[in-house]
DNA sequence: TAGATTGTTAATCGATTAACAATC
DNA sequence: TAGATTGTTAATCGATTAACAATC
């Protein structure tokens, strides 16, 4: 690809607007300004506009931005106009959530396997899936073209797991684990430390201004 | 207070150099320079000095940094040094998950209550806890010193539940739902907005380079 | 003392905000 | 056409990196 390297700082923020811009689309507004976006959103219209011109515009002069056109050019962007099939390595409560929760398949990403190393869990129904043995990993893998590893399992084991997963083909992890993965840049790692996310919390209570 | 305002950026990652620092001490590792740690973290040297002497400085010239100090130094900040009282409201998948999970009350955050509307849910038994009718809510919250509401429950939901913790005193809100809470600068809201972080990491997944 | 490494100032880089000409 | 609002350039602000004097 040639295009100009967009900034995380951007792509942090593409997801929140996509999420403001199905709202107003449910509630049936069908056009809007960056200086309206921007009072709803609590952030400045100027960076709604230079984010928005990272990809080419989407707006016209005089009139805003089409809620629809918009959402639809940010999802583009987002890699949300396919399907995704999902695994998750980890059947324990935090695994068993991301199979149950539906929102994800709503979005495209299809959960097609959940594993497990502990004979207690496998063969177990956790939603509509049964969990596998660890042991028939490589294989599914391989069959089902996967394109995402969630990790919701210890952290001692993330590490291991992801590389077997590498070596099969795997692009994208999504991290819950405790610790940093440190695979090439040629795949893809989202963290989600939700032990880090406390500590800000516990931080910023400390912190709140006026106190 | 008085102390100057710590950026947001450096609060990110002190839980990061706290789980770096405990992981060291595994190690028995009790002394690091931020020339060494630089290279296991992979970030610069020169980031983690400033970001230690927005808080006074921990280290020694010509030493480096003793792990178990620092390690404190960096609990205290965050806040680790007391203990939180934690409800979650919403018994789902995600909910569950967090009751169950150890890791959490072992950090100081002490899981007492868990909340749902669903007749289906309350009395059921979740990790040591059972369930609770929502009702049972505000005299819960008055009786037990609640620090922390986990809002684990629909997005339409979450606004008028967190605004009713709010006047009962909850003062921290650890936010799963898919939505902004738009409460006032003086209560502490992390979010954790798991469908973003999805996104963000199929952005990832067609933007990864070399391909 | 000599060597190592911090604490801190200065330089650079990047992201955000402001301003306005272009244009619908 | 007149008014509105974008796209885009320029100005500002803040965060990161580099450099080095202080000092253990």
């Amino acid at each position: 690809m040639l295009e100009k390297k967009i900034s995380s700082a951007v792509i942090k923020r593409l997801p929140r607007y996509y999420r403001y811009l199905s709202e107003l689309l449910d509630k049936g507004i069908d056009r809007i300004s960056s200086q309206e976006l921007s009072q709803q959103m609590n952030v400045t219209a100027s960076q709604i506009r230079q984010d928005f011109n990272n990809f080419g515009g989407f707006g016209q002069q005089g009139y805003g931005y089409n809620v629809q056109i918009l959402k639809n050019e940010i999802g583009k962007i987002l890699g949300l106009d396919r399907q995704y099939q999902v695994v998750i390595l980890g059947a324990g409560n935090l695994g068993q959530a991301l199979a149950n929760y539906a929102g994800f398949s709503k979005r495209g990403f299809r959960i097609c396997g959940i594993f497990d190393v502990d004979p207690q869990k496998i063969g177990k129904t956790v939603g509509a899936l049964r969990v596998s043995d660890m042991s028939e990993l490589a294989g599914f893998v391989r069959e089902n073209a996967v394109d995402i590893a969630a990790l919701t399992l210890p952290r001692a084991k993330a590490p291991e797991v992801a590389g077997t997963l590498m070596e099969l083909g795997v692009r994208a992890f999504w991290n819950f684990a405790a610790t940093d993965l440190d695979l090439p840049e040629t795949v893809a790692v989202e963290n989600v430390h939700l032990a880090e996310s406390l500590m800000r919390l516990s931080y910023n209570i400390a912190n709140i201004p006026h106190e």
